[in-house]
DNA sequence: CTGTTAGCGCATTCAT
DNA sequence: ATGAATGCGCTAACAG
């Protein structure tokens, strides 16, 4: 019923190993043949058979994406920039050459999930694996992690990791490209401060993620920087976690402003809930900016979008998606010391301005 | 190196065959020797051999969910949703057991990467797939399409489409969930006669897609069932394609004012595509609502906190996508007929209001 | 309930 | 440049 590699060989009057080496096409073959065997291959309308092949060769052409949260443009963005450098062009046959399966894989930000993906991956002998945002830190996740992943990376298969710090045991097998959080959330408070601010309420996300703590670290340095909240516990009152989404965005907001009532500005763990802080503030009654000034994180295109345009820290989402692609696929050399740095833009627009006096 | 069943087997000191049934549990295995197997399993650290697997049972535990752009939150949200349903529930060992490897493979909207993925996926023995968002109309497209999937269905993958009409020849092979896209546009520009707009411009998607067509399908619909639009040819004049982002969003609605400066609605192919509409109103100096309705589709989570909030159609993207992946597990039997249409909501929000008098 | 026996379809030595 | 032979690691009958 279903069409073999023996039986294309048949029609093409060739071995099966001739079949087998055009389909690859990484040994010599004469040119007279190869079309025979193409058009043998047209013509039974052979598909060839992938766990076959991988048993075989000990290798698949499966590459995984892992993201916590795929309805998320943040993960959407990089994830479906780095399937453009994997996927390879397409031949417009639909037959489907030498490409590689770039698979995006959704954990939903849970550390089981992530664990299980990557077992999954292993099973498929997935050549490489990329892996997006921030990571958890539990120390006995990420043990297994680093566990985990050194033995995919024994066993040939490329680590990424986009957006991501490299792990604490600094593995040579890995090549990582880290975002500045850091440095884009303390940019970010200085400016507000810069503008007057003094009293600065931050909703943060998860604290066991580490772009949650790089930010907000970020954000205490340029406080402590300015002389403010060290001393008088401003900056453990006005801070507030909660997941990366609008509803906590709203929710922590309204927190803070009961807080503290004077609080000039908010400062978001990222777009969307410095959305849901908007949202939180006016339904106070309260204007953006004139009587609270917010920011976000990230540069999401809806951000520019929001009124007033939202002030946020642009990461270059798609150029770094790609590149941990190319990275993925060998096309591109690692960085020195395996890990890049990837600068975060601070975006200045209408949502932020000076405070009201008095 | 690597090691195998068999390592197991010998550890264990039960046949590679008992491993395989208590590996795959399909099959009633002695609770003792199951204990003995696993923890072989782990001390041995082993890990199923995929390609193997599948080889032999012919089958392969991966479920493929296509989507033209995983960057838009449309998509995502219904990806992530279907791979609620697919990828188990994990049961915390990082151990995998029978879950499916749900995989999210990203098209661009390019039909040709659409067909390769399926190429891909076919080869792979994919145990189902998962189409989302609107087809590509070309003749040979679809046919195209029409052919591999009924190989793909004949060879046993599940093929289940979510957000897209089943094909032309109406294949019982899939079990299709299409949504209301007509009547809901019908419905939006219902809402916008009702509140006397007479000229009303529209920024629709693709030509091509089935999406682009119904939604302006059922625009038309309302304006001929108001008795606007045909005679005077405002129908062509006020239409303005692109693709479904902001900026054909922003330039689509540039033109309409340009071609038309006494409109007083505009409506949009999509939220995304309905911000960038927004963005071009203010940047004529002209207010929403005040001077020019704006309205949506699908109600994305960003559109409640445009301001004004977006009029929209709501779409039940989640809960589509999360039918979607049962249907594709089997876990959910398929509609009546193969076919269900969801049902579109109108959101009416702070975006539309009546026109200006005079 | 468990062991034995055969392949699954292909890539890759070796030959020629 | 091509063919023949071997085995990748596992599952699925079939015995027992």
């Amino acid at each position: 019923m279903t069409v073999t590699l023996a039986d294309v060989a048949a029609r093409a009057r060739v071995s099966p190993a001739t079949v087998s080496r055009v389909l690859n096409g990484n040994y010599p073959v004469a040119a007279s043949t190869r079309e025979r065997v193409l058009r043998a291959v047209d013509d039974l309308d052979y598909v060839l058979n992938g766990p076959a092949s991988s048993l075989a060769a000990a290798t698949s052409d499966l590459v995984g994406i892992l993201v916590n949260d795929i309805a998320d443009p943040f993960f959407g963005i990089m994830a479906g920039a780095a399937q453009t450098q994997i996927g390879g062009p397409g031949d417009g046959s639909g037959r489907a050459g030498g490409e590689k399966l770039a698979v995006i894989c959704n954990t939903g930000g849970s550390p089981e999930r992530e664990l299980t993906y990557l077992t999954l991956l292993q099973r498929q002998r997935a050549a490489a694996v990329v892996l997006t945002g921030g990571a958890v830190e539990y120390p006995d996740h990420q043990a297994a992690m680093a566990a985990k992943l050194a033995k995919m990376a024994d066993a040939g298969t490329r680590i990424v990791f986009c957006g991501r710090p490299p792990l604490p045991e600094g593995d040579a097998l890995v090549a990582a490209l880290a975002f500045d959080n850091r440095g884009g959330g303390r940019r970010l408070t200085e400016h507000l401060i810069s503008l007057g601010h003094r009293r600065i309420g931050y909703v943060a996300g998860p604290p066991e993620r580490t772009t949650t703590r790089h930010r907000l670290e970020g954000h205490r340095e340029a406080l402590r920087g300015a002389g403010l909240g060290a001393e008088d516990g401003d900056e453990e009152r006005l801070t507030v976690h909660g997941p990366y989404d609008r509803r906590s965005g709203y929710e922590a907001t309204l927190e803070i402003l009961r807080r503290d009532p004077t609080v000039t500005a908010v400062v978001a763990a990222n777009d969307t809930v410095a959305l849901g802080a908007c949202a939180a503030v006016r339904d106070q009654g309260l204007r953006i900016p004139q009587d609270i000034s917010v920011a976000g994180f990230d540069d999401l295109p809806f951000s520019v979008d929001a009124v007033p345009a939202l002030t946020t820290v642009r990461l270059p989402l798609f150029e770094a998606g790609a590149r941990a692609g190319r990275l993925a696929m060998g096309k591109e050399n690692p960085p020195p010391g395996g890990i890049a740095t990837i600068a975060a833009e601070l975006m200045i627009r209408g949502s932020t301005t000076p405070p009201r006096v008095g």
